[in-house]
DNA sequence: AACTATTTATAAGA
DNA sequence: TTCTTATAAATAGTT
């Protein structure tokens, strides 16, 4: 691009590489940046090097608070208003799932953790529930192998049951 | 930056900040792409336009599969053993946390169902034993007011457990 | 969508 | 790592 033209495909010098990382993920952030504030969007950016280092970019209405990416506080209740649902959905991207494992949770308070209890209760009980039926639907194709094809379909589509509903299965026996 | 340099500051004329989003996006994805082959990089861009639209882009070792951002196929052994741990790690922040919490769970097998039980179950037990001790040393807080102001200061520090080491507090009477 | 005058990013070298 | 600089790439305003 420059003192000469460069093919994208890896740099195979080690030491060229690293230098080139870190220009360019300086780049990369600015230019996340840049857009962020000229056109009021959210953005993400999430950088592992070859060597497994970590870096990230947030906008900047995004501050980490005891580990948790938050929206930052806004005076203005109407531009909350307006991200609220882009906050959900970025937070779901943005804060670790580790917490859920239990792990990182040192410095949440009381409430926290029980609100962390209770979703790990309701998620559990979920699990176990479709887990029951899976095994279920388990025992009902070894018993009759014919629905083994059938089987395969439904299973990549989601929370397709249809397994569970005999009649429309075409090779019922 | 062109025809006239401009501030960085957010374009009020709705038009003229659609079209800026547009060429800036794919500008911004280009970039990562070129990041994560020069340097073979682990990118993830995350962008939420200001009316809410989502786009991504997640570098080419990614693949969706089933909802989930999985690291593709590879033939080459090496490159997939150098890369599992990054590929653990991008994958807790990629996929999202809403599986954890027993949505979205209708496409997963058996042997998934039963590792997420494992998961749930272990951050279960972590969480009500850390929610003892929270309990523990909110009730020696409340007994013993002096306490407090040092708890403050240990709580946001992670897995600090000062508070339950007397003999360490100042101000322990 | 295209164009294009400028600004910005950056590869190689110091 | 940081600076320099020649050149490639990106892009703001216009059509």
């Amino acid at each position: 691009m420059v003192r000469e033209k460069i093919k994208i495909r890896k740099i195979e010098n080690t030491t060229t590489r690293q230098v080139t990382f870190s220009k360019r993920r300086r780049g990369l952030f600015k230019k996340a940046e840049e857009l962020a504030i000229l056109c009021d969007a959210e953005i993400g950016v999430i950088v592992f090097s070859s060597t497994g280092k970590l870096s990230e970019f947030f906008s900047n209405r995004y501050e980490k608070h005891r580990g948790e990416w938050k929206l930052r506080d806004v005076q203005n209740e109407e531009v909350l208003d307006r991200h609220e649902n882009l906050h959900f959905r970025c937070s779901c991207r943005l804060n670790n799932i580790e917490q859920m494992k239990g792990e990182d949770i040192g410095g949440l308070t009381l409430e926290e953790l029980k609100k962390l209890e209770k979703e790990l209760e309701t998620g559990l009980c979920r699990v176990l529930a479709r887990k029951k039926v899976v095994e279920e639907i388990n025992e009902l194709q070894y018993k009759i192998p014919e629905l083994s094809k059938c089987k395969v379909d439904c299973w990549r589509h989601g929370s397709c049951r249809i397994a569970l509903n005999p009649p429309t299965l075409p090779t019922w026996s």
